[in-house]
This record gives structure tokens, C-alpha cells and sequence, in this order.
DNA sequence: CCTAAATGTCTATTGATCTAGACAAGTATA
DNA sequence: TATACTTGTCTAGATCAATAGACATTTAGG
């Protein structure tokens, strides 16, 4: 560990965020496993070179997010170190997806409304520009802590009763269901990773400075007619992704 | 425009680094694309709610990254505005994938050598545990700009010139071909965005505070043994990924 | 019980960031 | 050419980030 690892100075991101952020990376890539501790205080100032206040700075913001806790005269203890894996395939579903790894998923649907498509919806859902779809906003969790945000689009013609049966049942591939689509499949997705806006650190509940993965995707039936249009922000420090292909 | 968009106070990321960073998304989501110019600095400052000089700052910072430039008395002018999109299928493959959105692709290997596969290398290459492998290091570029760094592995025994072949075609596929592979399919990829650390910022010459997506993934050939395990960083804010499953 | 090691708290100082205002200088257009 | 609009530059002050050092408090172990 006397290696000095290298952070940047003077380029807008204070030292204490960017050693929190690698902090956080070392405890999800289990570097902390055989204590079950970060190391001690002084030892990471010394390691990032830095004064040990700008440590504490950087574990109380860890605290904060629930991933840490400090007992004094022990050291600071690692309370969670999971990162959610999530499934990309023909077949993804959210739940079903996530379904061991969390004991509890939770949906909960923040706002709906039928609106005229904009271009870029009505494109992606292969529907004239302006024909009425429903628009679902939603925020999914895992064991309590919201792992993504997402605004949904549906035509409306097809599944007036989204909203709905999506609030009741609390998921998507039910809310088809009930509306007669058994089964459909991924038929794209492109992924950006941004910094997260004011918005969504309010509903991921992230610190700021946070990465989200923005993942445009479109669901199609088996005949091919696509039946969802969605932009799903993740939480990028906790999850992965996984594509299989 | 009138509407004040959020940003966050007082959470380790200075405003002009925020802005910097909303702003770098608006220009490549073409917002600004009618004019050609970022709205004028007042104008960024009312949106934002904050003093011109912290505008200022933000812009300074995108000019450094050769994305704008400011004229006195006219405004600030948008020079770039790409995103390279990157497709991630079976069928991957950098250049090919990459062909008609650049002028020209750069790859330059950095360093080689034959070490005895770790454990996370062996087991993605379904190796014995210490087995020879080879190791690459490059960085791809596009039109110039560095859009990847990557670490790559190959079983020593099979691919004994892997290095040599890369260094002079310039491309895995065809150095796989030289060595009598003609046709191998990705099989898996798994994706983590976090913040880019020194060395990355160095080699994808990237400005600090950065995002780079981290991709570890596995190809094979036709009859599914490993072929490639590599660990590729992309500069975030120059790519984005499209799965097509 | 003592000591070493760890976190907690306090004060003081320096430099970076942000705000505020004023004015200069260049560009486009009527 | 006159005017409005834009970027460029300067000064001054307030707040945040980081350093430095000292000492208190808690825990674990010999």
C-alpha cells in the first residue's frame, strides 16, 4: 500500500469526492474483504496524499450514503458492499432480472398522464408523430435504496389501462398481461454514462457528482410492433451491467 | 429557456464543472444545433443561476477540451458535437463498428509481454490457473481523439504472436486472422461506469472528474472456447453504446 | 491496567471557487 | 456610422476546500 495513489487537483472535483469515489469502487471490488474495514484514516491520507481531514470528508459523505460507519476506537466498518448485476438481453425484464440478487424490489409510480407523442417517442414506437401515448414516471429500488428512474412510454391505443394496472401490480410484464401481451423482447438499447442533473440526485437519492447510465430502449411484441419506449437513468455505483448476446 | 435549470451546491463538484458538463450533453443532444453557437453567456448565467464568471469557467473548460471556441463580440461556437456510437453485438468489432463514423482509426499498442494469467483471467479464458497469456495494452483513437483503452488477454499457447501481428495490422481481427482464426463471436460483456482515475485521464486524455464505462468481455471462437478476455475503458463522454441483441 | 491505535473535535491559515460590478474590445446589423 | 450584443479583463469580497497541528475519546490487546 505505500504505492501513492494519483488524484487530480484544481479541476472542479474536490478531493475528498474523487477519494470517496475510489474508496467506494474498492469496497465493491472487495479490496477490503479480509478486514471487513476501510483502512484506517491516516493510512489513506498517507496513500492518497492528502491531509487526513480530506479523508474524513470523503468517508463522512461514504456514511452518509449508508455504505460505512465509523465506530470510534475501532475504525470505519463497510456496511454494504454490493453492486447490483443487471441482465441486458432479448429477454430483460427488471424483476425477473434482479430477482435473486435483492430480497426486496420495490416500484413505485410517481406520475402518469396520456400525452400527444413527441418525434422521438413516436419514432422509436413506429407511431405517427403526435398519436397519443401513455407516459409512466417511475423510480425502482432494491432492498430500500432506488437503484433507477425511468419514464416509460406505451401507445396508448393498444394499453389505455397502463397506468393503472401498472400502479396495482407493480410491474410492467404483469401490466401487459393484463392487457394481452404475453410475451415481447428487447429490440435495442443504447447506453450513455453522464453525470447525474439536480433531479435525478433528488430521486436516486445520490450524493452529487454521481454517474447515472441513461439506457434508451424499445420492447417490441413477436410480431415485431414495438410496444414500449423507455429512458431508464441507473444509479452507476450501484449497479453493473451485464449483456448477453 | 426561461426556466432555471438545478444544479447542486455545496457537493464536492465545483459549479463550473457541472455546467461543463450539462452544457457538453446539450451540444451533443444537438440542442444548440439551429444557431451552431452555445447561447451567450448571460443567458447560460440566468439559466443557471449563477454569476457569468462561473459560466465563464465552464466554457473555458470546453474550449481546453477543443469542443468550443469563443469569438469576442460573436459568441461561442460549437467545433465538435459527435458522440461515437459504439455497437456491442455478437459481432463486435472496434473498426468495423466504428467504419463510417470516423475518418480514421487509430490503434497504438503501448506495451506487451507473457505473464501467467490470474485468476480472474484464467477462469474468463477457461484456462488452468497460471497458464500463459498474452498481454496487450492499446489505446484506439478516433479522427484523433483517444476513445479507449484497453488491456487485453490471449492464451499464450495458441496466439504466441499476438503482439507482433497486432502492433503491425493494427487490428485484433485481423491478427486472429493471421493466426488462422477467420471467425469469433463475443459472449459476454459486463459494464461498470465510475469516475476515470489518473492514468486513465492520462491516456484518454481525458479532463478530470471524467467518466470512463469499463468493459470486461469475453470472445470466442465458432466452437466457444475463449479466445480474448479483454478490460476496456471508453472515454464516456465521446461514445455511446448501442446493445443489439 | 496500561498502551497503542483508531476515530472525534477544535482552532487557525491558505488557496480555490463563486459572486458582484464595471468597463474594454470585437462583431453584426440597421 | 451608430447601436446592440457579445466575449475579454480587471478588482474586491464572501464562502468552500484543504492543510496543519493539538488534544480528547473510545476500543482492543498485552
Amino acid at each position: 500500500m505505500a504505492a501513492r495513489k494519483t488524484i487530480e487537483r484544481q479541476t472542479g472535483v474536490a478531493l475528498w469526492r474523487q477519494i470517496a469515489d475510489r474508496v467506494r469502487l474498492a469496497i465493491s471490488n472487495g479490496d477490503y474483504d479480509a478486514t471487513g474495514m476501510v483502512p484506517p484514516e491516516t493510512a489513506l491520507a498517507r496513500e492518497f496524499g492528502v491531509n487526513r481531514h480530506t479523508v474524513r470528508s470523503a468517508l463522512a459523505a461514504l456514511a452518509e450514503e449508508g455504505l460505512v460507519r465509523a465506530v470510534q476506537g475501532r475504525g470505519t466498518l463497510i456496511e454494504r458492499k454490493d453492486r447490483v448485476t443487471y441482465p441486458i438481453s432479448r429477454r430483460t425484464r427488471f424483476s425477473a432480472g434482479l430477482g435473486r440478487q435483492v430480497k426486496e424490489i420495490g416500484s413505485q409510480l410517481l406520475a402518469h398522464r396520456e400525452v400527444q407523442a413527441s418525434g422521438e417517442v413516436a419514432a422509436a414506437l413506429a407511431l405517427p408523430p403526435g398519436a397519443a401515448v401513455v407516459e409512466l414516471q417511475s423510480v425502482s429500488s432494491g432492498d430500500g435504496r432506488p437503484l433507477s428512474a425511468t419514464i416509460a412510454y406505451f401507445p396508448a391505443g393498444r394499453f389505455p389501462e397502463m397506468a393503472q394496472l401498472y400502479a396495482r401490480l407493480g410491474s410492467i410484464t404483469k401490466a401487459f398481461a393484463a392487457q394481452g401481451l404475453d410475451d415481447y423482447v428487447r429490440v435495442s438499447t443504447e447506453i450513455v454514462a453522464r453525470h447525474a442533473d439536480a433531479e435525478e440526485l433528488k430521486l436516486l437519492k445520490l450524493s452529487a457528482g454521481a454517474i447515472v447510465i441513461e439506457a434508451l430502449s424499445v420492447n417490441a411484441d413477436v410480431e415485431g410492433r414495438p410496444v414500449e419506449y423507455s429512458r431508464t437513468r441507473f444509479a452507476a455505483d450501484r449497479m453493473k451491467f451485464r449483456i448477453e448476446t
